[in-house]
DNA sequence: TATTGTGAAAGGGTTCACAGCG
DNA sequence: CGCTGTGAACCCTTTCACAATA
């Protein structure tokens, strides 16, 4: 249990199998074994096996998995048992559609700032926030101290934002915006490229004769 | 050259070098070398060669590759000398935002129509489409033959959106919708799943000892 | 000489298969 | 008996290293 590297493949099932306990405990499930929650994201029963394995043996031999109980350990391993301060910088309707999901919120990922540099947002109330000036960006981000930045910029501005968010302290960055930033190695990053998704759906419907490994 | 399998990372970096030929054309180079484009991209130049090797043999020894020719080649493997169908299901701020964004029409993705099921979103114009009734999903996407789906819509209508897109013949589909959706094997399906990957973010922060492998 | 194209080796993620145990 | 936990085997992806060649 709980070696020294992790991979970010793991990291993702966890996040599903997270969903999946909340699922059966609502289905009132006081137990799970490896095959009921493989099933549901198309793994084998192994696969789940060993991926709880590398942070410890939560199950009983014979019986499977305490649904509550697993749900927690998997909460504390993703940090879930606490909630993280987020800012999002790009005020558009991508930035809007973010800030609006309540997903995010219910999971802990709590918006303490939205910032645009386009004065006619600058100002306008965002549920809870006050759009600010992206100029402020690094002194919110230390006054708040906040942890997680989300750029939903167009691809011009972003490296700026994320040097600054950076600079600022923070160390978590999910960007929106279509380019390959350069961040300190420290820094961990992810990006979602919908143009890239798209264009991988593109290759799929040209070259059906050709098997695509893992999706 | 052409094997029978391509792996999803082949895909994805194809696309990336897809952009990054672009910007060493907007620059004025003729030619690239695997080196070039690997550092753009945090690979190593074996990696760009294996991939392209995959196929063809695209490059001259000792001078690389003509970066209009490769850029042409890969953009005909990835199905991008062509327009492509596209409608949308959830016309709410994330829809819209997807909607706006101009980078999937320039790229050659056109969005045919957007659906919603809010009566008071129904008539409403987004840029050149009005948004119709979910109810006529199924139709018109035989009636214009659109060819990729996107779902953007709350999770439980998101099964039932895909099904009458598959029903209506979609074999394509970039879900964001936070659900694992059942389809038909043939039917390419790609998910953008926003809270795991900020619950990545939270694990990384909250392990920062572990050594996180692949990003 | 610089750089490709590619077999071979290495790395690492997934599955198998079974001992261990409730 | 059923299901977990895990070493070993397998398989896929990446990197190495070098012959080929413009």
């Amino acid at each position: 249990m709980r070696s020294e590297k992790i991979s970010e493949y793991t990291v993702r099932r966890l996040s599903h199998y997270f969903r999946f306990l909340a699922d059966f405990e609502a289905a009132g499930k006081a137990t799970v074994s490896s095959g009921n929650l493989a099933e549901k994201g198309g793994w084998t029963s192994a696969q789940v096996r060993k991926d709880l394995s590398l942070f410890g043996s939560f199950g009983k031999r014979g019986l499977g998995y305490s649904v509550p109980e697993l749900r927690a350990r998997i909460a504390e391993i993703l940090g879930l048992g606490r909630r993280w301060k987020v800012c999002l910088v790009g005020a558009g309707k991508l930035g809007s559609a973010l800030f609006r999901y309540e997903g995010f919120r219910n999971q802990g990922f709590d918006f303490m700032a939205v910032f645009d540099n386009d004065p006619r947002k600058i100002g306008r109330r965002r549920g809870a926030v006050t759009v600010e000036d992206v100029a402020r960006l690094g002194d919110v981000v230390v006054a708040e101290g906040i942890e997680i930045g989300i750029i939903a910029t167009p691809a011009e501005s972003a490296q700026k934002v994320a040097d600054t968010m950076v600079e600022a302290g923070i160390e978590a960055i999910l960007n929106f915006a279509p380019l390959n930033l350069v961040l300190p190695s420290h820094v961990s990053l992810h990006n979602v490229r919908m143009l890239i998704e798209l264009e991988s759906l593109s290759f799929a419907l040209t070259n059906k004769e050709v098997d695509i490994t893992r999706s």
